[in-house]
DNA sequence: CCATAATCCTGTACGC
DNA sequence: TGCGTACAGGATTATG
């Protein structure tokens, strides 16, 4: 499933693949991925149509491609795109471009024949046009973001822990001021961005800390090691150009991660802890799971009392 | 403010 | 073998 790291290598991908190169046609297989996207396919092809893209901008799992439309063309708009749970942005060569892929959605045909396919099996990915607004903070948007605008769409999605801009002092004070549990925090995508359930469990393991845990109750060291641990395990990952762990992610040129190897917990029910040997649980979370080891990440107490009375 | 559930989907894995 | 069911999950919306 893609989150930060795996976002950030099709990122890189586009970036590499991409810009510059003129988009000369638009196909979709129906509307579902261009659920989001403004006016519709048929404003998606008149504004995509000749335009190329300039800059491939990520912000947590949200990248989006700018588009230079020539010099009377306001850059308005940009092409905002979310994997969902198995997205694949794929770039085809003119001798790969097979038009019968089972889960291909949308292409962008490309000028010297290739194209840029969006793949996705289970459709919760989506891409389209948005149009760009000032980022509230009046700070470059996000990962190769070249000025301070953001898609509307990504103007609620909080920074996320790769970005520069980010005060990751700041983002541990306001996590102890929570009143939820941790891997909640981690999960809310307008608290800080990026982090799925994969990096959410790693990050608790790494730091010793419950996911049931309730935010305002970590000491001020706990917080900064979850949110160090999460910033170090989605860098180790992207390193290893992200998690493939169900076969669906793959980068801009159809290759997985391999970052898989390297989990300590996640998909580890029963297996032994890397540290301490017990064996790995797997505990309902909020419909899903979450994957913790019982013995370096003691379950909190229920809290007593509940709330104070006013 | 916070929590839960439902919604959108489809391939895979399982029990019977 | 086949058939039904549960599950995987992110973001959004509705409801309590």
């Amino acid at each position: 499933m893609p989150e930060l790291p795996e976002v950030e290598t099709v990122r890189a991908g586009l970036a590499a693949h991409v810009l510059g190169r003129t988009v000369v046609g638009v196909e979709a297989r129906g509307e579902r991925a261009l659920r989001r996207s403004a006016g519709g396919g048929a404003e998606l092809e008149r504004v995509l149509v000749g335009a190329r893209p300039s800059a491939a901008v990520r912000r947590g799992k949200y990248l989006w491609l700018l588009l230079d439309r020539g010099a009377n063309t306001p850059e308005d708009a940009a092409l905002l795109m979310h994997l969902g749970m198995s997205g694949q942005l794929l770039v085809r060569g003119a001798a790969s471009c097979d038009p019968q892929h089972p889960h291909l959605r949308v292409r962008l045909r490309l000028a010297d024949g290739g194209a840029l396919d969006f793949v996705d099996q289970r459709t919760f990915g989506h891409l389209g046009l948005d149009r760009l607004v000032p980022a509230p903070d009046g700070l470059p948007g996000g990962h190769g973001a070249p000025d301070a605008m953001l898609p509307e769409g990504v103007v609620h999605i909080a920074r996320d822990l790769l970005d520069p801009r980010l005060d990751r002092a700041a983002l541990a004070r306001r996590l102890r001021a929570r009143r939820t549990g941790v891997k909640r925090a981690l999960l809310d995508q307008r608290f800080v961005s990026g982090v799925g359930n994969i990096y959410a469990d790693e990050a608790l393991w790494h730091a010793g800390v419950h996911p049931e845990r309730s935010a305002d109750r970590l000491t001020p060291t706990q917080a900064e090691a979850v949110l160090g641990a999460a910033h170090d395990v989605m860098v180790r990952a992207l390193a290893q150009g992200g998690t493939s762990f169900d076969g669906l992610y793959v980068d801009t040129t159809g290759r997985p991660g391999y970052f898989e190897r390297s989990l300590a917990v996640y998909g580890r029910e029963g297996d032994a802890c890397l540290r301490c040997g017990a064996a790995i649980v797997r505990l309902p979370f909020a419909s899903r799971s979450s994957h913790v080891c019982p013995r370096c990440q003691v379950a909190p107490r229920r809290r007593a009392g509940g709330r104070a009375p006013r």
